[in-house]
DNA sequence: ACCTGAACACCGTTCAAGT
DNA sequence: ACCTGAACACCGTTCAAGT
């Protein structure tokens, strides 16, 4: 009656969804999006497109299992705070470091965010919402704000991480682009000729939380009451 | 000397960048992104690949030329406003249906953030924030979050519709996933499950001005002094 | 039940050849 | 200078056939 797990046969290395996810994610985060089609996966796990197929429906499916495992990840190392700002900010720096280090799973993220990792993400965040005071009907509009702006740099970081090749200076690259904006129309790009210098030196993750600030001060802010007076 | 022009015989129908940009929106708008390809184009200009390769460097730069196209003219379509707050969002809306009516633009611009496209929106919004009384070094971080949240937006509505059929009712799409939502888990997902009455009846538009408002209500917001106090 | 791998339909892009 | 369209390399997906 033993079966074969229990007599230690257990082949390490059989196909199974688990395994080509975690190919997957090693391939992506090694050579990028472009570099995941079945044919580099059959090869790394020396089998058929159809074995593949067998565990998974199709690329899509692929795709946003590998980004669930990528945010689920994420969001199991956040600390547990009793401050919901600071609840808040934990979990957003916990995407961002994801997005970070699997900057393809920004752009599967923001391609299809009927997800379970977004719904994780905003369960996380509207769970936050009542100690921090928001009322009920606000806490629709402040949760999917939240998600909206932390979506948005998700895919910001994907195209960043599209353009900068890879091994070039991040640094480098900024102080080329602020270059650029230096050389733009005075008269009608005078707003962003202004900020060339500060684009050049800017910390993309304090950047980040900055804005994520401005949205927690809105959201803790009472709301403007333009019935009475 | 007349030249061809002068002389009243310009073809209408010459191939150029620009009837290649507006066949391409036509498709895109028509069939989604998934319709938008080199055959589709030769097709309907009645021409062949190398025609189109001449005006254009590849399908990238193509696409960029449709959404540069679209927002712009939504761009241009903003009315001018004394009041900092008023203008802004008077821009948000402005992308915002740009994005409703165009949503495969949304999944360009989340994808490409450094277009022409954008900047010509941050440059926009940027030139409001002295007026709302942002000091100088916070205006990066603020309009930074302003073009993340909107490009959140963007990347969303692209989603959506990439979802939903063609020709689908949204409500009742909408009513199908709040369905999904109260039949969450209680334990793990108690705030989609709240949730799932706001989703049914929300309206993306409302939605999406009243995160602009939390927002704006942040930047407006002095901003806290933790030094001294 | 799970895997193999050739075959299929389709894609973006190139390029020798035409006008 | 501008256009034609066959050819190329590559893709996701299918499926009859194997074990």
């Amino acid at each position: 009656m033993a079966s074969k797990a229990e007599r230690g046969e257990r082949r390490t290395d059989a196909l199974s969804k688990e395994r080509i996810v975690e190919t997957a994610i090693e391939i992506l985060d090694a050579d990028g999006e472009g570099a995941l089609t079945f044919r580099a996966l059959t090869e790394r796990l020396s089998t058929g497109a159809g074995a593949i197929y067998w565990h998974v429906a199709n690329k899509n499916e692929l795709l946003a299992a590998t980004t669930n495992d990528v945010i689920a990840r994420a969001m199991t190392s956040v600390v547990h705070t009793k401050d919901p700002k600071k609840a808040i900010r934990a979990i957003g720096l916990a995407v961002f470091d994801a997005f970070d280090a699997h900057p393809w799973a920004g752009s599967q993220l923001s391609r299809e965010p009927w997800q379970p990792a977004v719904l994780r993400i905003f369960e996380a965040i509207g769970g936050q919402l009542e100690a921090l005071g928001v009322p009920q009907r606000s806490q629709f509009d402040s949760a999917t704000a939240l998600v909206t702006y932390i979506l948005g740099l998700a895919g910001q970081y994907a195209a960043g991480a599209r353009l900068i090749a890879p091994g070039t200076d991040r640094s480098a690259f900024l102080a080329d682009v602020a270059t650029e904006w230096e050389q733009f129309d005075e008269a009608t790009y005078p707003f962003v000729r202004r900020m060339a210098g500060q684009l050049r030196d800017h910390d993309d993750r304090a950047q980040f939380l900055a804005g994520l600030d401005l949205l927690l001060t809105g959201i803790a802010s009472p709301p403007k009451t333009n019935t009475t007076t």
